[in-house]
DNA sequence: CACCCCCTTGCATTCGAATGCAACAAACCT
DNA sequence: AGGTTTGTTGCATTCGAATGCAAGGGGGTG
């Protein structure tokens, strides 16, 4: 007996102490709880004002040991992409929250740690993930294995038709590609993603696909790592090399900053005039008056909505079918590189 | 009896399935996965390999119910500061995950939301809390009833003295403002926050005290929301109202930022020919050629690694004195505002 | 007035892991 | 050899809320 150590849970009333209160049972308070439980007016008013006077508040970790459902969404981001992309994860929470759960943020520094990510997910039994890193096939694996529904953001699951929300990459590059087509450019430098980054190959395979179509070349390739600087570094060597162009296309908008600053001021180049520049992701510092970027816009607004409701959905009914949902990006003529009009 | 559907339970294995495999009690599968539990080394060996070959993970939800420790932090953001700071977001998750826990993240977009964000945070018994938005006089309370510590994140927590760790700003402004002095800046204007936005007044009130020891005076003031736009806007009123001054001081860098475009941009100005400008926080984009702004660093990895500390050590001992951490921030010299040298 | 039905309510059990206590074995001491 | 210590193990209970089942009460109908 002496059931209760009044010490260790100060502040911490119970649905026993409500019940006790209130003068009811302990099932009547959760039922007062829970949505659409059985009681009556009176009584619920009765437990909901015992229940004001003691702070209670129902303790949501048993009611996820015997419902089975923790209302927890794992999201799982790398470092580097929280970094730039933070709306991603504020739209990403308040869509959670907006439908009764919260997040478990995880952010990984490298695909290493994805192993352990997932495993601290399992244990908080998760009723969902929300991931924007990579994953193995085994991984993957796992979540059928425990029926979690998990949502690849902007990335394809590996080996299986799984559930992604998407820009279309190579769509979006291809269309900026041709429009800047349209505007005159003829000679093509890229900036590429680092080697083995998925996202950077669609992107560049769709401005090569397109480029092939209308008959022109591509005449110079260098690669960087996502940030400004490695932008500057990259621009430095497309321009050391010798090669002809008069657009560089990069693989995101961080290093297309990276790109003009150095090529106006490390190069004395104007922009667009000497050289054109464009991005891909339409963040918000490339809408900023020095720079004035022509990039294509991901709705991220949309993506992550997309996201959070083909989770939910799944969390329902864990047996509807994968869906693989690809959003369009947004073309966004800047200063930075002359577009043909969008009508051509 | 009929206990366990074999259906809704696929792949979450308990420590009875693991037990039962393992020939043992599950008793002893719970202390073979407790850090110092009494266990001979063959047992749990044994039990070990059952757990893999069944795919276990101990339960943190039902861990959680008996041990009071739900593993779990409460961080809460305004979906503002997020946008500027995601490093703060992914220097917190990291360190909090070097102590085993995991952070529960809570996005607020305004004041009003904080009490919601509260109560889920307390449905799900968080171990702690680290915050950087403000709170009420009674929410503070409802912290020492739960007996839930708190850290406040660059915020003096209201009406007492609560723990919290934050860069002294008005002695970072107050040094800048000096060596600006120093430098042969004479008249100043501000671009202020918005109104009760307590950093930016104590940002503000480090310049005032510093000049009046000087003897300076402050020409224009102007408030700004912390967005880029917002300093572009500021400037073109402080530069509509006629005032002279030969160095504007931002309240943030995103504004300062606008600030230094709108000048050179939009009204034909030379910085820091014409007109200096200072920002404060030191983040990213201040260092981009474009810009190089003078500013005041926040040591933001400093920074979170205390709030996590200070957190951890409360968590272990409720009694703790409360503390408040202070740091200093870093003048960083850039080319948007001269400097006297660091050693006048 | 008798009967039935529905609405409320409480009892008892359940979720999965941690832990105090007692039982037991092996090893050690004298 | 007998007694004791040390180290493992299992049993039973606990955490806080949800829920199936049965009992109770009120109202309605024939």
């Amino acid at each position: 007996m002496a059931p209760r150590d009044p010490d260790r849970r100060a502040g911490r009333a119970t649905s026993y102490d409500v019940a006790k209160l209130a003068g009811v049972s302990q099932s009547a308070v959760s039922r007062a709880f829970s949505p659409g439980g059985s009681v009556s007016d009176e009584t619920r008013e009765r437990i909901l004002e015992a229940a004001r006077s003691l702070g209670y508040r129902p303790n949501a970790i048993a009611r996820g040991l015997i419902t089975r459902r923790s209302n927890l969404v794992g999201l799982i981001l790398p470092a580097m992409a929280s970094l730039y992309y933070p709306e991603i994860m504020v739209e990403i929470t308040a869509e959670v929250a907006r439908r009764g759960a919260r997040v478990l943020l995880i952010t990984v520094e490298n695909p290493a740690e994805v192993r352990a990510a997932l495993e601290q997910l399992w244990s908080f039994q998760v009723d969902g993930v929300i991931a924007a890193t990579a994953m193995t096939a085994e991984q993957l694996e796992d979540f059928e294995l425990h029926r979690t529904p998990v949502i690849f953001y902007n990335r394809a699951p590996p080996h299986h038709a799984g559930n992604s929300v998407a820009v279309d990459h190579a769509d979006g590059e291809g269309r900026l590609v041709d429009r800047l087509w349209q505007a005159g450019h003829r000679r093509f430098a890229m900036i590429t993603g680092p080697d083995g980054s998925e996202v950077a190959q669609q992107r560049a395979a769709g401005a090569r696909a397109t480029l092939e179509r209308l008959g022109g070349c591509i005449t110079a390739v260098t690669p960087g790592d996502y940030r400004y600087e490695s932008g500057i570094e990259a621009f430095g060597r497309l321009w050391a090399g010798g090669e002809q162009f008069d657009v560089v296309l990069c693989a995101n908008d961080a290093m297309a900053l990276g790109a003009m600053d150095a090529a106006r001021l490390k190069h004395g180049l104007k922009v667009p005039e000497d050289v054109s520049v464009a991005g891909f992701d339409g963040f918000n510092a490339g809408r900023w008056l020095a720079y004035q970027l022509t990039t294509v816009r991901q709705p991220i607004g949309a993506l992550a909505a997309a996201a959070v409701e083909m989770l939910f959905a799944r969390i329902e009914d864990p047996d509807l079918a994968p869906e693989r949902r690809l959003f369009s990006g947004e073309i966004v003529p800047g200063r930075s590189a002359r577009l043909a009009p969008s009508g051509g």
